[in-house]
DNA sequence: TGACATAATATGTCTATACATAATAGCGTA
DNA sequence: TACGCTATTATGTATAGACATATTATGTCA
């Protein structure tokens, strides 16, 4: 027993049951709150956060004045979380082992440029390096730094902690971006120990500051990753 | 002006605000929800609000008594949407065609099997279809469905209504696992319309009713697929 | 010193009430 | 009929007050 008092999760839980045993259909109008409370023995308040998780879980469809009704097409969402690559190697009990490729302060080329809305003459920080699993090739990473919204990484030293890390605890980020798709190995191929045009799974994110692009980072794995999550 | 009275939003902005801004430093800890709703003039419960959300999305980390403390690795989530293949190809302004390949009864192979936890004698209804955007291939779609678990799917009709549709109306899920990862084309080659050895991109989902399985599918893409979630 | 009970405290949740806001429905008028 | 105003309604948000719960800090006793 959790409560006496009817809890919003019993609510929500028990509402999520009748959708999911068919007894409210996909489409159909769900009683109001205030029906609702009154069924419950909670008050508006409990009920609509209740409804409220469903909502953002996708479940229901909420309108004002029109009501609550079962979601049609229920638009789930999934959460994946964005780890740092060495928790999320370490999470696996494997042993994590980092090297810093190569370092250079650059003249933005026209495609980054381009993806990240800044001027011609814009300087980044291009910094390569490989995140190894058990000695094991696990990522390649090819990163871009903003230096004019992160004028401290113009200095920082990425020998022994990754530029991933640093950001991390330097430079928080507002908005982000994430690309995930498949393309076939080339330059770094080597680099992951895997045959040249073999697939591998390729991870792109930009991160924000408010309007200013801080990184754009694009990260490579083998074919043998697995991205996994949970609803 | 959004409203006279202090808002959820705008105190949830404003923390977000000094966050960013390093005004409260990571692992810092930060006033108690008693003294922010003094500061800000709300009510308590508004302030919690504000900090719930903020907690939910990562930035903060909270305890009971221990209170609330800005993360340290903001181990922040992404969501991304799971809509249908054919909202996603639509949605593009692509026309979308859907084709069944496929479709037959069969009793569970043994890796199947496996993943779904099933006994040996379990019943599946196998179905291979694809779905086109603009009349160029879009996604493989390879699908076992667990009849146990539904059984209105031995007769259904998958040639004008994919089994992804039929599902997302006839059988709720309660639990989903989804899995990603870069391969090579093999026997889904000339189907996907590329070169056999070239790298598709590989969606894994398997969702539950409960504790029973639904239904496996794996989704594949050609190369030019990118898979995109802001945050 | 160490184990264990106890007090203190910040967050977690619930209630009752009120007002805000979006969107529909219905009415009246041109 | 077409248009626009207005009343209605369900959700959205805020408030004050209360109790619940997890967790830390403290104190007591062996």
């Amino acid at each position: 027993m959790t409560t006496a008092r009817s809890s919003y999760r019993a609510i929500r839980d028990e509402i999520s049951r009748r959708i999911a045993s068919r007894v409210w259909l996909p489409g159909a109008l769900i009683p109001g709150e205030e029906a609702l409370s009154v069924e419950f023995g909670a008050a508006r308040a409990t009920v609509n956060r209740a409804l409220r998780e469903l909502a953002e879980a996708g479940l229901i469809e909420r309108r004002r004045k029109a009501g609550t009704r079962v979601a049609l097409h229920p638009v789930r969402e999934a959460r994946f979380v964005i780890p740092l690559v060495r928790q999320e190697i370490e999470a696996r009990g494997a042993a994590y082992q980092y090297r810093l490729l190569s370092s250079e302060t650059i003249k933005a080329p026209a495609l980054i440029r381009a993806r990240l809305g800044l001027a011609a003459e814009a300087q980044l920080r291009h910094v390569r390096a490989l995140h190894l699993a058990d000695r094991q090739p696990y990522q390649f990473e090819d990163r871009y730094i903003v230096l004019e919204t992160v004028p401290a990484a113009k200095n920082a030293d990425f020998t022994a902690i990754g530029p991933n890390e640093w950001l991390v605890e330097s430079a928080p980020f507002t908005h982000a971006e994430f690309t995930f798709h498949a393309d076939s190995a080339s330059a770094e191929s080597e680099l992951l120990n895997v045959e040249k045009g073999a697939p591998v799974f390729v991870g792109e994110r930009i991160t924000w500051l408010g309007e200013r692009p801080i990184t754009l980072v694009r990260m490579i794995h083998p074919s043998t990753y697995r991205m996994v999550t949970k609803l």
